[in-house]
DNA sequence: ATATCAGTTTGTCATATGTCGAATTGACGC
DNA sequence: GCGTCAATTCGACATATGACAAACTGATAT
């Protein structure tokens, strides 16, 4: 159908959810890391994720307050697993999508019960003591 | 780039611009017979093919008074085949798509001079007599 | 040079979209 | 039950976008 085409293709169609995509290729992120990562406001990015989401491109889990999103590893539609193909094969040496991945890795260096809490303010400060782990201590 | 990955996308995320690239498909066609086939404007077909040409998926040439679009046969940025080859695979058997085959073949039919002069309304009288070819009658 | 024609550009309008702040919802701890 | 936290939904705003009409541009015929 032509509809579901457009909506998979305009969820591609923009920079903030290409981000997102590129940054779940290294697996299931918590929507609060994202949020970290892009410095966008946590409403944002749900409405982003929500709308990725719609278009088959991808899945979520709950876990305690936390919300997890990866790709799609099913076909929920006609085009959503052609897209993530192209995307996959796209962007490889963007220097925003590579940004982002530097991002993600101090990101993942900070405990989430202090990210969650502090946000990307919390990324400056390296000499942070650790604290339990929070929503990141629980694998897929 | 982020921005070129977008620009191409966005391109193929409206439905009346993946409506040209099938049309297109066939091989190229003069702006008279797209404005005939899908029945819009044709101040709004050349605002989407100018655009579809920007994102590197078309190619123009002008023949006298008649501008004439076809598939883009060379890479002119790093998405624009990846995105045609995802929208050749797409909508096979979509009934939009496949309507607009079926009026492009009524199309073909009406000698331009007279679709030119006209428009679509030409379509619906198949008793009108042949005239001298116009646009169509080059070939590329 | 003038008129006609086809396509393009400009201007306008209604609608869509990305973003953020506020409000709401659901999970958790006490 | 209450307070806290993370994510979601809602409302508002600025900007973008698809559509059309009018104006413009370039090609052609006379």
């Amino acid at each position: 159908m032509l509809e579901t085409f457009e909506t998979v293709a305009k969820a591609v169609a923009d920079p903030s959810r290409m981000r997102i995509l590129k940054l779940l290729e290294g697996g299931e992120l918590c929507v609060c890391q994202i949020v970290a990562v892009l410095d966008l406001a946590p409403a944002t990015v749900s409405r982003h994720l929500a709308l990725l989401k719609t278009a088959g491109l991808l899945q979520q889990r709950r876990s305690g307050k936390w919300a997890y999103y990866r790709i799609a590893d099913k076909e929920f539609n006609d085009y959503a697993q052609r897209f993530l193909a192209l995307a996959r094969a796209s962007l490889v040496e963007d220097p925003t999508v590579a940004g982002d991945r530097r991002t993600l890795a101090r990101v993942n260096a900070v405990p989430l019960a202090v990210l969650c809490q502090h946000g990307r303010a919390t990324l400056g400060r390296d000499d942070e003591a650790a604290e339990a782990n929070a929503c990141r201590g629980e694998p897929a």
